[in-house]
DNA sequence: GTCTATATATTGATAGAC
DNA sequence: GTCTATCAATATATAGAC
């Protein structure tokens, strides 16, 4: 419900953000009219473009913090021992991506509708973050506890098989996290040829 | 550019269909205009009325027959050895979703763009083409070739990581279809512990 | 089957009052 | 910072001529 006059500016911020990365992840970036996400946060339309250019800046904004959140978040410690690293890894990607589920799934759902700049900072993001786990898979590899014919693919692979998470988990539901990284941790083992 | 006057029933009809599974698939189903489909298609907007009732049947028209092509197209032998069926099953996978990327793109980017009863109608479908995994995986768990602890997530983890070819892969590159179909049958068989 | 023309609604963004 | 009002562009869908 709209306000009629008065200033929240240290709130409505914030709250643009949750309800547009809400909306996006939805209804998708196309679908959502700025009138929808102004209604959503309590003020007018016209309000917003106090916060935003436009709503294509909107929309990289949303996945350039999470794509450097992830990065920050991510802790190594490449003098652990390269199955460890990997554990950790596994069950971090998960965690992460169920509790910023909606950023996630923005992030490989509208690069499309990204100007080609913008596209090209969120892909440079997103490869550094692939990076990470490439290092794991390289120390392994020279350790000889994993075995993968191609690096790279085994990298795009299981990031991909992890982020999957996001498509059918739903809270309460039959297994808990834990239970689903011990599950995913086993494929991801199995996968390396760490057996 | 848009033809004036002159029927083509025959051709306009898939055409249609053509170009607006590759403008959904590249744009997004909320961002492409009936104009714009209408325009690649080279006629004026009001003609593609006469083909489908409204944008919405035509995106589902598009995820529907996709389906059951993918349906129509595997056929597994019950009979053969339950990792020979699987090998079949990820190269088929990775076959077809190559071979149909952009149909394969919208099919797990647009479901939310689809009406209730509309993405009920392809959940179903989809759900039917995991069971084909999902029986050779319990196949193989009872013939003690497989080892998994969770079989349902097993199913839909590999399907996620196969899927993901089509994000990366482009024609010519370094890793040609055969060798790619390899090096994910690598992984899977280890995924389910038949190293 | 396709066109042209149009009804009707909605969009992103801006201007100016408060 | 937020509102109201509005512009200009664009959307889906339909009607009627050919």
């Amino acid at each position: 419900m709209a306000r009629t006059h008065g200033s929240r500016a240290e709130i409505t911020g914030p709250l643009i953000r949750d309800e547009a990365r809400r909306l996006f992840a939805r209804n998708g970036y196309a679908a959502v009219s700025m009138r929808q996400i102004a209604a959503a946060v309590g003020v007018q339309a016209g309000a917003l473009y106090a916060y935003t250019p436009d709503k294509q800046a909107l929309l990289h904004d949303l996945l350039q913090s999470h794509m450097k959140e992830l990065l920050a978040a991510w802790r190594d410690d490449p003098s652990a021992d390269p199955l460890t690293r990997l554990e950790r890894f596994v069950r971090f990607h998960i965690d992460f991506s169920l509790d910023h589920a909606d950023a996630v799934f923005l992030s490989y759902m509208e690069l499309r509708n990204l100007t080609p700049e913008n596209f090209r900072n969120i892909a440079e993001l997103r490869g550094r973050y692939e990076d990470a786990l490439d290092q794991i898979l390289q120390a392994g590899a020279e350790a000889g506890v994993m075995h993968m014919m191609d690096r790279k693919l085994t990298t795009l692979a299981m990031i991909a098989m992890l982020t999957g998470v996001i498509n059918w988990y739903r809270e309460g539901g039959r297994l808990d996290r834990d239970r689903i990284g011990d599950i995913y941790w086993g494929l991801a083992r199995g996968a390396v040829g760490a057996n």
